[in-house]
DNA sequence: GCCCATTTGTACGTATGTATG
DNA sequence: GCATACATACGTACAAATGGG
């Protein structure tokens, strides 16, 4: 079997939700923005959005327009 | 090689940089706001925010926040 | 001091184009 | 062909600073 690069967008989303089971992102805080986040890891703003779609799809955060995205609330 | 069409931010750089260099835009002069230029070329707000970046990073042009863009004193 | 319009700053939503492997 | 990734470009909404009345 072979494992194959992990995607930039697998490797955020993995980091978030670390960062978020550890507690370091505590429920209902929030998460570095799109555009901190890109310039912070050196990618596109999509490859964040495909992190953030990921983590939002499993339930562990929760985006609003305009504002930002949130760590789930418990 | 293939040139590929010019950026809509790059065009409209472009044109205010001549507007600029020709003196048709003086020193200290106030360059028309985002919303004006928006509605006066037809695109969007992100794109005329495009063209300014280029222009603030070229030395051109200082924004102030709450104010406008102004072509930069000499 | 307080509203209000204007303007820039930030942030998210969406779509398409381009390039690479 | 497909997945990945970045670039371009449209939109919306809200925050923050400015200045006039």
């Amino acid at each position: 079997m072979e494992e194959g690069p992990v995607p930039l967008y697998q490797q955020l989303a993995d980091l978030l939700r670390a960062e978020i089971e550890s507690g370091r992102l505590a429920p209902n805080q929030k998460v570095p923005s799109e555009l901190t986040l890109q310039q912070e890891h050196g990618i596109s703003r999509v490859t964040v959005r495909h992190a953030f779609e990921i983590l939002r799809e499993a339930g562990l955060v929760v985006t609003v327009r305009g504002k930002g995205t949130y760590v789930r609330p418990e």
